[in-house]
DNA sequence: GTTGGTACTGACAAAGTTGTCAGTGGAGGG
DNA sequence: CCCTCCACTGACAACTTTGTCAGTACCAAC
């Protein structure tokens, strides 16, 4: 029976990973923590990321309610999306990931596997 | 240029999650943080996983130095795996995202989309 | 009236991860 | 002798995630 990651699992190490799971939600929900931004912008903002992979994650992260979307309802469309406020619980989660992160980068580049 | 999380990325963020990422590499993590455990204990405790997969994420997780393996050398073979001192840095990084992921799992069970 | 911008969708290919299956070598039990 | 256990390997199939490409509807500028 091959398991997805993204299916709900009862462990929870695995139920906060498949949120932050995805190529490039990490660095969307970076970006996002200085404020809303719209699509474009984010896409704009991440050079190497396409549309098609930002809009995916996008909605899997409004899906997880780590993400509001604003839709202003005009034509042209201009959709802004920000951080929730059960997103911002994930905030200082994402910031120590980050710090053992930025350790462990130091780690590999002196003399690790890379 | 399709990117691997897999390769070291500039991201901390990225760089913390390749480490932890892989089906059953929290799980087993978790299971070790009791303490060392031979192979074969550690894949019974786990029986959703397959050995290919329990030999296939230990050997990351010694590559990347969270792991220690010590291997007693005699026939048959007893290797036990534990937690390095390394890896310990690791763990409260574990518990942050476990609590984070026990609230989101009653949020996604009350409600959320099943 | 063609082009460009906006947010987004669908189909599909490429790449990455996980699962399945068979096999290694030697000790111990029936 | 045959079978099981041990830790582990290799080949390969199945599945999942990412990337590519084309297309939607509408407005504004040229």
């Amino acid at each position: 029976m091959p398991v997805s990651k993204k299916e709900i699992s009862p462990c929870p190490i695995d139920a906060m990973l498949s949120v932050v799971d995805g190529r490039w939600k990490g660095t969307i929900l970076w970006r996002l923590s200085d404020g809303p931004m719209r699509t474009s912008e984010l896409r704009r903002s991440i050079p190497e990321m396409t549309e098609r992979m930002l809009i995916r994650h996008l909605q899997e992260l409004v899906r997880d309610g780590i993400l509001l979307r604003h839709d202003e309802g005009t034509v042209p469309p201009c959709v802004r999306y920000s951080i929730s406020k059960y997103g911002w619980t994930l905030v200082p989660v994402l910031e120590t990931i980050c710090a053992w992160g930025r350790v462990h980068l130091k780690r590999v580049g002196a003399g690790g596997r890379g």
